[in-house]
Formats: C-alpha cells, structure tokens, sequence
DNA sequence: CTGTTAGCGCTTTCAG
DNA sequence: CTGAAAGCGCTAACAG
C-alpha cells in the first residue's frame, strides 16, 4: 500500500514525526537509574521492604525524567487486586442516583481509587447482567445503588453472583435495606416518611393520598409504609383508592398525580410522593391541570434532590444526605471489620424540611 | 516444566467450603476442556483464528461450568491496550454533565467499554492532576466534558499531557470548544444563543441582561458573543453594567440575580443566563426578592437539562441534546477516520424552546 | 487447525 | 539491602 489517499491536494500531516511511543516501563526507570527491576519497584511503590536512600532517590529521579506512570492493569495482575470501584445505578442523570456516585468518587479520590460506572436503566436483568460482566473487571468494591424489589426472580441469581464474588475476596456494598445479606448503606425510610407525615398533621393537613412508585421496590414499600404508620398514630387513614402506584420517576409522579386530580382532589389534602423527582413531575402535573400546588394541593417528596428548593413552590421533603450516603458506601467497603458487624450499623438518618409546598392550613 | 500430572478424571472444582476461591483461570478451562491454553483463549475470545467446532464447544462448556470470567487486567497486560474510557466532568451532580455522562456509560455498553469517572471540582489544576494519574489506567479513551478557561495557566501542561497520551495511542475528544487540537464535539454556543436572541426580541423584549458564568469559561463567552451579536443584528446593545460575571453555578445564578435587582430591574427586561442551572438559581433569587419570574423579569438559560421543565415558570432556553453529546464524544473518539477531519465535524445542533419564563410582551 | 512458548509490565519470593 | 528469577493471567507469534 503505497499511502495514496484521494483526499485531494491538501491531505492531512501523515505521522509528521509522531511516532508513536508507548509509555516508559518500569524496566527503562531501572536501567536509566542503573538499578534492578526489584529496586525499581521497591522504590517507586509503597512497599513495606525499605531501599537506601541513594538508590530511592535515584530511581524517582529516572522516573520522574522519563514520566513514568505506572502500568495498573500490570499492577493488577501481578498483585492479584485491582484498585477499582465499580458503581452500579439506575440511571446516572437521576439526581438522587448522581448524588450518590459524587460522593463515591470524592471518596474514591482519597484512597487513589479508580471509579467505573454502569447504568442499569432500572432493569433488574440487565443488573445482574452487569455484575456478571463486572467480574471480569475484579473489583475491589461492587456498590449497587438502585434499589432491590419484592419478588424479583433476578434476585437470587443476583445473590449468588455477588457471593461469590465475595468469596473470590470482593466487597459488596448495597444503599437500601439490609436485605441480600452484605454491607449495607441503610436509608431510615420509614421513620422519614413517619416523621413527615406526622409533620404534616401537624402543619393541619388531614387528608392524604400518596405517589407510590413501583409498590415492588422496597424502598417505595418502606416509605410508603412509614407514611402510614405515621398517619396512624395520628388517627388518620389514608384511602385505599388515594394510594396510586405508578412508575418510580419524574413522569410517573405526573401520571400519578394525573390520576389523583381525575380522582377529584381536595383543597385540604397533601400528596406524598415516595421520592422527589415524582413529587417534582406532580408539581407540574398539577399546574398543567389549572390548579396551584401549595395552595390546591399541598405535596411533599422525599430525598431533597438539589432542585426542590429551586420548583415553585419549593418542595417540602424527607432531606438523605446523599452524598454522604455515597461516601459512606466505600468507606463501609474498605472497612475491615467483620461484614454483619458493618451492614447492620445504624441507618443513615434522614429529616423533614418542611417547605412552600406545603403550607399552614388554617 | 512437564507438570504433566496424571489428568485422571480431576472433575471440576469441588471447592465446596472453600473459604476464599479465587475464580477459575483461562488455564483451568483449558485443562478442563482438555486442549490447550492457545486453544481455550481463541475459542473464547474473538479472535480471527478459528476453532475446530468440537474443541470449541468443548472450552466453551468448560467455561460455562467454571464460571469463568476473564480477567480484564491480564487481558490488557497481554494485549497491550484497554478497555476502559475515563471520563472527567466538573461536577457529576451538574445535571449537564450528568447527562453527558448518561451518553457515555450508554454508548460504551453497546462498545463493552468501561467507563471510569473522574470529578474536577471545576478546578483546572485538579483536572490536570486527574489526567497525569489518568495515563496509569492506559484508558483507549479520555473525554474531557469540563470547558476550557481563557488563558489558564495549566492549559498548556494539559495539552502537552494529553499529546503525549494521543502520542502513545491513546484518544483524547473535548466537548467544548475546538481548542486544544483534538477531537472535539462542539456545541454551537454562539448561533444557539444569538437564535435566542432573536427569539426573544422577536416576544417583544427590548432590554435585556446577561449574567455570564466566569467570563473566562469559553462556553460562557461564546454563549455570550453569541447573544449580543444576536441583539445588535436587532439593533439592540446590552449596557454594560448589565453583564453580571458570577460562578457558572446555581448558586451563581442567584446571585447574579441578587446583583441585577439590586441594581434595579425593569419590568419589559430578559436576562439571559448563560445556562440553565444559573437560570433556575435567577428565577429563585427573583422569587425571594418578591418578584415574579415571567411577569416582572423574564428569564432564558441555555442547555435545557431536564428540570427546567418542571421549574415554574418553565424555562425558555436553547436546547442542547447532551445525552447525544455522550454519545457522540464516544463515537467520535473510536472513529477510525483522521482527527484532524474528525473534530472538525459539524457541530451539534441547538434549538431554541420556547416555555413560560419569557411571555410574549404585549 | 492446534499446541508450545515467548512475552506484556509489574510484584515478590528467594538467594546472595 | 539488593538483584535474579519465578510467576500473575492472558495473547500472539511461531512451529508442527
């Protein structure tokens, strides 16, 4: 192949001197700094074994010259461990979801952890299907951060995968309850929806219907269960009929509450809606229909999504700090203490922020 | 070595109470299947070679009954290159970079890519940092997603870095600005925003401000050239003092509007925010100023991330079809074509929306 | 088509 | 403390 493109006259700087170089080897940092592999190595990463001061700084000075880096997949292999994180969510523009992975990565960062990031698109078959091509990565760390549901069949399959990646010396970490039997970072769900709700007869609300997304998802479950609990001690009941179950995003929380308003609302009665994104799609579900949230319809979310203080009204809601939650993940990963030990810490806690949406009734 | 111990019906692995099983090895499905190593990694991988059919099912079997999984790491090593993409964004909670990275993690699941994340902090010297630790993981990809600075000192550290990296056959792709020389997905941030120019003179706004991110952000003076010029085409100029220069953020948003208020705002005026997480921070700071974003002060942004339909009023902005930038910024990167005539592909195309922020001016 | 055998870059015994 | 050498798991020439 003699080269001739017919790109025309002026064709681009073919390898104008570019050639191309692979990155310096641990072997060319020893050679230039006229020591053995072993000392190279010795020198340049932190092992226990401690190397004359003379040969050291030798060898960081070779290797600074030549801009060594270190290969990790060569690490990786030789040492039989990665330096990997994998993170596994439902959908990464979901705020609640990316949050999470902020707080995975900040933390990541400080333990000279590399983070990789897979979507499930809230498929449960696809999940187990990344944890399984996941293996081949061998992680350090799997986080699964979209939440587990009731009666999946994946579910067990699911388990397995992750026990024996764990056998293989793997760290698992979930964010919901502590259901599969690993670490677990717990979200106190009920007692937050409790909370609110009592919060919101406080406020003189008395009437309630609820956006519960997916009933399958525990987390869905688990609020709208402490929802009720808290209505309940109030005395109130929340109506069969006001319970709409819907899928667990922002467009289900406007189909739910789509539903709610053809249902007929009352001006005195507040719409919980299991997470913020759907109370956030309620909100605008209700404006389209005419009718003013806050003052027609009170509504409350839960998460404290950045956004809820910047939707009009602003949206009162259960705040997760969820960052936190993300950096608690790894860190409970790395934790050496005994694993059931770990998992069943307390719960992150969680907080009403009561907000414009739901406003003093008279 | 011989090591040719009697084979014998060595069934598979009885490891029943195993305390740590480290997974099976490409050399223990071959022995398995009963061929050998070159034989189980050609059956397996995808190599040009072929296998006989009978041997093939066999180690594909074995596998299968092992559970195994290669390991990636060592596939590396062997094969000399990865396949990871990293990817560095400033925030991962920035919903447009979260959708970015929505478009990335989608597209490198049909690649079976991996995708490792990295975070800025919108700081150009941690960028930098994030990319030297970056050449350790030999990713095949690197796309940066944060903006250029005007005259950053680290800029040319960046570059050089990044040369290198292309240089040992590595693919860098900005989404930005065609800059630095690489492959770039570009926005079309100036004709977006002089279209919204037009758009809103075109309502019957007259007088209008700006509130630019840090002006030394490309994306920011380009969207800001863009709208002026969009004006003056209208024959309309923007009083200085009517620039507001704030943090690319929400919370600088805000403030700009604080600034803009207490300057005094006219009731026929639009503010354009140079994008949309700055606008709904405006519309907030309108609100708590007691105004009423729409009626007294209209507001457009540009992005149009997806909470800005949920925001009230909903906002006018130009729209950015980010997820597809992911998307795009992978393919681009994988394209086997020149770069030179890669990156100066066409931009994106933007759109202005239309929505309530900016009522038509009677 | 199949098996043997060098590597890939790095770590880690194991002798000196 | 240092260096030679044996791997780690997998791929890719290179011979049969």
């Amino acid at each position: 192949m003699t080269g001739n493109t017919p790109d025309g006259p002026t064709a681009p700087p073919l390898d104008a001197g570019a050639r191309r170089s692979s990155p310096a080897t641990l072997e060319d940092v020893a050679r230039a700094a006229g020591v053995s592999l072993a000392t190279a190595s010795r020198s340049l990463n932190g092992s226990s074994r401690t190397v004359n001061a003379a040969y050291r700084s030798k060898v960081l000075d070779a290797a600074a010259r030549l801009n060594y880096s270190p290969n990790l997949s060569a690490q990786a292999v030789a040492r039989g461990s990665t330096m990997t994180v994998a993170l596994v969510v439902a959908d990464i523009t979901d705020p609640y979801f990316s949050s999470i992975a902020a707080g995975v990565v900040a933390e990541a960062d400080q333990g000279r952890l590399i983070v990789t990031m897979a979507a499930t698109e809230r498929d449960s078959e696809r999940e187990l299907e990344i944890v399984r091509t996941l293996r081949g990565q061998r992680p350090k760390v799997i986080i699964l951060a979209g939440s587990r549901r009731e009666g999946d069949p994946s579910q067990a399959a699911l388990k397995s995968e992750l026990e024996d990646y764990e056998r293989a010396g793997g760290r698992v970490v979930l964010i919901s309850r502590n259901e599969l039997g690993f670490r677990t970072v717990q979200i106190d769900n009920a007692s937050g929806a409790s909370a609110l709700a009592a919060s919101l007869v406080e406020l003189g609300y008395r009437r309630f219907s609820v956006l519960t997304g997916n009933r399958e998802l525990k987390t869905a479950a688990d609020r709208l269960d402490g929802f009720t609990t808290g209505l309940e001690r109030a005395g109130i009941r929340v109506e069969a009929g006001r319970v709409i179950q819907s899928a667990f995003t922002r467009d289900g929380g406007y189909e739910g509450m789509q539903a709610l308003i053809a249902a007929g609302v009352q001006p005195d009665e507040a719409v919980f809606a299991v997470n913020d994104v759907m109370a956030v799609g309620a909100l605008s579900a209700l404006r389209d229909a005419g009718l003013t949230p806050g003052a027609d319809v009170a509504v409350a979310g839960f998460d404290d999504i950045p956004t809820v203080q910047d939707v009009w009204p602003t949206l009162t809601t259960v705040r997760v700090p969820l960052v936190e939650v993300g950096r608690t993940a790894l860190r409970l990963a790395l934790e050496e203490t005994d694993a059931a030990a770990v998992s069943s810490a307390s719960p992150v806690a969680t907080s009403v922020v009561v907000r414009d949406s739901t406003p003093r009734r008279p």
